[in-house]
DNA sequence: AGCACGCCGACT
DNA sequence: GTCGGCGTGCTC
């Protein structure tokens, strides 16, 4: 096939190339082609840059900015063919976006240093050319069973011959087997969308063909709606189908992946094998095999975590996210996007539907349902003979626990009466460790991290007090490191560790477990706590939130949230939303099988909205209040926010910095620039953070506002500036 | 990531 | 005077 250097009437210099490199440049570096070699957008391609060598990707005609004299030649082209058109369109869209380099979202594109080696191959063997004189009784029948010509692996040649495998490795070395290289085995198999064998239920079938009729029918976002147990999954597996039966590809997006072997069995039963997975648990070598799958399309569906987004897919053609709320779609370090909101980006781009599944949809995507900018389908109904769980809320006013304890009697006596019942407790407390603050009852002081503003969290398990936010931590001290006064250190207030010893007081004999990420360590103990739980192993769970997303417990009625104003500090917008999806999350947990489930929530609070909310089980007139609010004040999705983070080692500079910022905001009508307010997390790993917030009204684009204020403000080279667009957390 | 450039202290 | 510390910026 004839490959021709883009447009060849454009005018444009045929011996130079403009190439983006993964790094944070202004923008793409002019090279010099070399006779012979023909470029087209999308060629990967490696590059001389200073005294080193860097892969990088063809992004269009030379900008002839930089004089042809001083540009070297591509090194290399590899022979992988070029990125797709729209992957490089998608990448300069997010850059643009996100107020980032190209080249950084780039990097995200080739994270994958082994991917442009040529395709793996396994080693076989056929007979050789040189054949022992002598050959013992084990050597003949090896040579036999090779003599069909049939490559074989060594393994499977010494287990067919009933040998060990030195008897193989022996003829190898004497050159009587050869070695010949066997393509790798199609790792990703397709899988099958005909019609799966789980019954679906006439509410499951009508969303469903509901879904399937946006396959290839052009761009559209349509909001899957339904309460925790209603099958979202298996309705959307519909579409999923639909899209596979056409040829497409199918990326579904997920929150963790690594908590979700669930999740992938489940695809399984349905597709007849596992899905390509997308994650950054993944070995170097998993990676490259997925990666060059996507590119080729040998990989049909991808599972995958937020990164995923940036795979080279051939020809998506339809995009899940699931559990589409979730905060963990938001890379909040290094670039930082928000893979939900590029996710429907990606799918308008490439004209194919995207679905955001959720139970407790975010703010945003449920506005955009109402308004009927995404489609919105609802699965009213539990699937089967489960029925919602009962909601009460105990006034930890009126009604608390004892000084020094943390249930309170109504708690405790729905304890009793659910484990004399033979069922299960959740408990939710979203804390980690024993407890989060140590105090000196001498002097007061506080224990905190000399890294970060935040206080050290005892740690009993390990005996050990750590920071939470950097990797500081020390043995607990016998003395106050103030006063040095001797046995004054007094743990104050609650995480599960010392919630699990308060339940073991009160109810000796029952086996209680403990869910938080400190005690589990990784995903396959996490699994095993939960078949534990799921097979009655554990009278009483005790969890943080790794408990709250999609395990199914048969036997647990009763959730017990110790603490439901925790979430609700400090002064984030969007901590009333969170705290609702979260809480009602865990409170799902409760009855899912025939028996019918209660929650009971201790606050502090009860009249607030969310808490009402959450008795009521009221989600719409909560989000409706919310939207209220955010309306009121101008917030998104009514208005726009950037975060501008200042950050650097050096404090008084990273504080000149942000005055020096705040004083050259330009005037701009409908835009006002807040700040700076010193983060509430001030420090951080060593580092002070300080925030600047822009505000402007919907129909203006940040960037184009941003952008331009940033370029002409000089910032010293040990001061970061960074731009958070669409900020969901406020540290 | 690697290297040059440049602006301060310590030394032959 | 000059050697070298590393903090800063550039690499088509």
């Amino acid at each position: 096939m004839l490959e021709l250097p883009f447009e060849p009437d454009a005018g444009s210099d045929p011996l130079r190339v403009a190439v983006m490199l993964p790094r944070p440049l202004k923008g793409a570096y002019d090279y010099a082609v070399p006779p012979g070699l023909f470029l087209q957008r999308g060629d990967i391609v490696e590059v001389p840059l200073g005294r080193t060598r860097e892969v990088g990707v063809v992004w269009g005609p030379g900008t002839g900015e930089v004089p042809q004299a001083k540009l070297k030649p591509v090194a290399h082209r590899f022979d992988t063919g070029p990125l797709p058109a729209d992957l490089l369109d998608f990448i300069d869209w997010v850059a643009d976006y996100t107020l980032a380099p190209p080249g950084d979202v780039l990097a995200l594109v080739l994270r994958v240093p082994s991917a442009l080696e040529p395709p793996e191959t396994r080693t076989a063997y056929v007979p050789g050319a040189h054949t022992p004189e002598r050959l013992s009784a084990a050597r003949k029948r090896v040579l036999q069973i090779a003599q069909d010509g049939m490559a074989r692996r060594a393994g499977e040649l010494a287990r067919e011959a009933g040998v060990s495998l030195s008897v193989v490795k022996g003829l190898i070395a004497a050159g009587a087997l050869a070695a010949v290289a066997l393509p790798a085995f199609p790792r990703f198999p397709a899988p099958d969308p005909s019609p799966g064998s789980l019954q679906l239920s006439p509410s499951q079938e009508e969303a469903g063909a509901a879904l399937r009729s946006r396959v290839a029918a052009g761009f559209s976002a349509t909001l899957l709606d339904g309460v925790t147990g209603s099958g979202k999954t298996e309705v959307y597996f519909e579409a999923v189908a639909e899209a596979l039966r056409q040829g497409g590809q199918v990326l579904i997006l997920l929150p963790e992946i690594a908590l979700s072997v669930q999740f992938l069995d489940r695809f399984a039963a349905r597709f007849g094998c596992r899905p390509a997975e997308w994650h950054s648990d993944l070995s170097q070598r998993e990676r490259r095999g997925t990666w060059r799958a996507v590119m080729t399309g040998e990989a049909r569906a991808i599972v995958g975590a937020r990164s995923a987004l940036f795979l080279p897919y051939t020809d998506l053609s339809l995009i899940i996210v699931d559990e589409e709320h979730d905060n963990a779609f938001k890379q909040e370090e290094g670039l930082i996007y928000h893979a939900r909101d590029m996710a429907v980006v990606r799918a308008k781009m490439g004209g194919f539907p995207i679905i955001l599944s959720s139970a407790t949809p975010s703010l945003e995507t449920w506005l955009n349902a109402a308004r009927g900018r995404y489609l919105h389908v609802k699965l009213p109904q539990r699937h089967g003979a489960a029925r919602l769980p009962e909601v009460a809320l105990i006034d930890l006013r009126e009604e608390g626990p004892e000084p020094e304890s943390w249930l309170s009697p109504k708690l405790v006596a729905a304890m009793e009466e659910t484990l004399s019942g033979g069922e299960q407790v959740l408990l939710f407390l979203n804390r980690r460790g024993y407890a989060p603050l140590t105090i000196c009852r001498a002097c007061g002081h506080r224990l905190g991290c000399p890294n970060c503003s935040s206080w050290l969290v005892e740690h009993r398990y390990h005996a050990r007090l750590k920071c939470h936010h950097c990797g500081y931590e020390l043995a607990r001290p016998q003395a106050c490191p103030s006063c040095h006064a001797e046995g004054k250190l007094h743990a104050c207030g609650p995480g599960v560790e010392r919630l699990a010893e308060e339940v073991r007081a009160r109810f000796p004999g029952r086996l209680v477990a403990i869910a938080s990420s400190d005690v589990l360590h990784g995903p396959k103990q996490t699994q095993a706590a939960i078949e534990a739980m799921a097979e009655g192993g554990t009278d009483i769970l005790i969890g943080t939130q790794m408990v709250a997303k999609g395990h199914n417990f048969p036997g647990l009625t009763l959730v017990g949230i110790v603490d439901a104003d925790l979430g609700l500090a400090g002064g984030d917008p969007r901590a009333r939303e969170r705290t609702f999806q979260l809480l009602h999350q865990v409170s799902g947990r409760a009855g899912r099988a025939e028996k019918p489930g209660r929650v009971l929530i201790q606050t502090t609070q009860p009249d607030l909205p969310v808490m009402q909310a959450l008795a009521a089980q009221d989600r719409d007139g909560f989000l409706a209040i919310e939207a209220e609010d955010r309306q009121a004040n101008g917030l998104p999705p009514f208005g726009r926010l950037a975060a501008v983070i200042i950050s650097g080692s050096d404090e008084a500079l990273v504080h000149a910095t942000a005055q020096e910022l705040r004083r050259s905001a330009p005037l701009c009508e409908g835009i006002a620039v807040w700040g700076p307010a010193p983060a509430s997390l001030s420090r951080l790993k060593g580092q002070t953070r300080v925030r600047l917030l822009v505000h402007a009204a919907r129909n203006l684009k940040l960037s184009e506002y941003v952008r331009p204020w940033l370029a002409c403000v000089r910032v010293p080279g040990r001061v970061r500036v960074s731009v958070d667009i669409d900020p969901v957390s406020f540290f």
